[in-house]
RNA sequence: GCUCCUGUAGUUCAGCGGAUAGAACACUAGCCUUCUAAGCUAGUUACCCAGGUUCGAUUCCUGGCGGGAGCACCA
């Protein structure tokens, strides 16, 4: 079963093939939408059958023009320049695509399935330090590409993989034992936490002395071993142990409020005494080397450098850890393909990961999905600096705003609702914002447009949803009723229709990219076109035909921006 | 210095080599006795510069200029 977007344009390429003597790469031939509806709903530019025919495109469109005989769904065909353009019958495409998201339902625009088992990993949240917005812009991101790659066919498994050792460990447990031990503990202990760490790091900074205590504590907890160093090991051991979970509950917490869920968590802390080992091993074959004392891997014959793969000390690094991540991904869990979801500042070091795991022989299929940074208007955030917007205060101050906006709307509404609707309306407006950029645009954080609620955003996504289910209830719509398709004729109707059928092709194009702006923009211009399609014909005082077309109309587009909207992981409204 | 990303309206962003470069915010003027005004309608304003490839370049290539990021013991 074809798509009816596709099916009119193999009716398209058909036709044209009929009507041409020399046979062409259909690959080469593309359909167009026009500039403007009135040119016509399709186009095909004539360039490339000029080249072929060795005839002018104007003059080959003219040709095609007058040999086409417009048929089923291509109500009428005209040349205009170098453009053959189609014009679609409304009454043909309305019956063909409407039923068919009627028939889909959540389905609508899914993609067959591949029988891939991927393994995405995001989020990659530091313990003892502060989830800040630039961490949101990653888990909204991936939960995204969860959702998108799952609707593309794929089989998906969402991971987390957390930073729970390291020198910033290390660092936030010296400040906390140097200059917290003995204060009361605040309720918000991850935040605390992620305080003693930005603390800490102004100290240690002015003050060089304090890094040699900071390196021995690293190496203690490295050691793993509580008899160690006379015990003290093991009063560093505990000490992370307790902090860290307040971080892991923390995360938790963070996770629930924005509905975002993974199959799996990796820890550092579990990948660290294993990464060391395949260290050892490649030093042993002599595929790693040492060089001032550190552990590397010389990949100048392939123009990246040499990678550090153990710090001079024997302690270890993120790509000890990562060797070891790799190979249990793809052992314990089966999979065909590992994704991870990093900043693209990262890039260079994914680089080189991926080229050492070809070179010690591991070759498996390892992408990842760059994006781009959030920074604030005045310098990019630091955890070690401490001026980052923290996820929880920002999220506070959006949730308050949509809570204001809601009561001066809905004054007799129980407080219980107002919360739910607020909280899904700051959902919405958070993650959208996020997510309406392409991946290699760098967010700059402003606060008065992520307190917005108007125009671009999610909240018109969602209120566009809430307007049409109030239209649906009041006309008490049970989708039963034989439709007489004829009875859309506008040009506006047709072309939310069209826009409603090209919804395959836009999951395709956003999946392929890993992109769900895309996504979000093809939603934001459905449901414009329902605003002004909205505003200017009624629905419910028309007469019964008129009246039923529309109402299946404006539900098709209703269950196409739920669709849309389950891949950003936004929750629709029924009311606003 | 080398590498990657990037330069479009006052601002934030879209624009698969094709017809008149799109939105949103902001600003101006209208629209709630018809289905939710978190809305609709209309208006003002833009492709960094120089070459090249092409029938055609905002898009591709080269070189400038500007912004961001990365290049060994952080993750």
């Amino acid at each position: 079963m074809e798509y009816t977007i596709l099916k009119i344009k193999k009716q398209i390429l058909d036709l044209i093939a009929q009507a041409i003597e020399p046979d062409f790469d259909i690959d080469k031939l593309e359909i167009v939408v026009p500039p403007d509806s009135t040119l016509g709903d399709l186009a095909v530019p004539c360039f490339y059958l000029s080249k072929l025919t060795r005839k002018s495109p104007t003059k080959v469109a003219e040709e095609l023009s007058a040999k086409i005989n417009p048929g089923g769904i291509i109500k009428a065909l005209k040349n205009v320049g170098p453009y053959l353009n189609f014009f679609i019958d409304p009454a043909v495409l309305g019956k063909s695509v409407i039923s068919e998201i009627q028939k889909a339902k959540n389905d609508y625009g899914r993609l067959k399935i591949n029988h891939q088992k991927i393994m995405l990993e995001f989020s990659q949240p530091n313990t003892h330090k502060e989830f800040h917005i630039g961490h949101l812009r990653n888990a909204i991101l991936g939960n995204s590409l969860v959702n998108l790659l799952r609707f593309s066919g794929n089989k998906v498994m969402p991971v987390n993989y957390i930073g729970d050792v390291g020198a910033h460990v290390a660092k936030c447990l010296w400040a906390y034992d140097k200059f917290y031990k003995d204060k009361d503990l605040p309720e918000d202990k991850g935040k605390f936490l992620g305080q003693v760490y930005t603390n800490g790091s102004k100290k240690l900074e002015a003050n060089p002395d304090y890094k040699k205590e900071v390196d021995d504590i690293l190496q203690k907890l490295e050691s793993g071993d509580p008899k160690s160093f006379g015990g003290e090991s093991k009063k560093w051991l505990d000490l992370w142990k307790k902090t860290r979970k307040w971080s892991l509950d923390d995360f938790d917490k963070i996770y629930k409020i924005l509905g975002i869920q993974f199959d799996h968590f990796f820890y550092e802390s579990e990948v660290e005494k294993p990464g060391k080992k395949i260290v050892a091993d490649l030093l042993k074959k002599g595929v790693a080397e040492k060089s001032e004392g550190a552990v590397i891997i010389d990949l100048e014959k392939y123009d990246l450098k040499k990678f550090l793969l153990l710090k001079s000390d024997g302690s270890s690094l993120y790509s000890t850890k990562e060797l070891a991540l790799a190979k249990l991904k793809f052992e314990k869990f089966k999979i065909d393909e590992s994704i991870v979801v990093v900043d693209s500042r990262q890039s260079f070091y994914l680089q080189q990961f991926f080229k050492t795991m070809e070179v010690i022989g591991f070759k498996k299929k390892m992408v990842h999905i760059p994006y781009e940074f959030v920074t604030l208007k005045d310098g990019a955030m630091a955890s070690r600096e401490g001026n980052v917007v923290l996820f929880k205060d920002f999220y506070n101050s959006v949730f308050g705003r949509a809570k204001i906006e809601t009561k001066t709307r809905h004054q007799e509404w129980p407080e219980k609702k107002t919360e739910e609707v607020s909280r899904k309306i700051a959902l919405s407006a958070i993650k959208f914002n996020m997510l309406k950029v392409g991946n290699n645009s760098i967010i700059t954080f402003d606060i008065d447009e992520s307190l917005s609620f108007d125009g671009f955003s999610g909240p018109y996504i969602q209120y566009t949803c809430s307007r049409i289910n109030s239209v649906l209830k009041k006309a008490k719509f049970s989708g039963l009723a034989k439709i007489d398709y004829a009875k859309i004729n506008s040009d506006l109707e047709k072309e939310i229709m069209l826009q409603l059928a090209s919804w395959p092709e836009i999951v395709a194009e956003s999946s392929k990219n890993y992109d769900p702006s895309i996504i979000a923009k093809y939603l934001f211009d459905l449901a414009r076109l329902f605003s002004s399609f909205y505003q200017k014909f009624p629905i419910i005082n028309s007469s019964k035909d008129i009246k039923e077309a529309r109402l299946i109309l404006v539900d098709s587009v209703r269950k196409v921006l739920v669709n849309g909207l389950s891949i950003l992981g936004i929750e629709p409204l029924d009311q606003m």
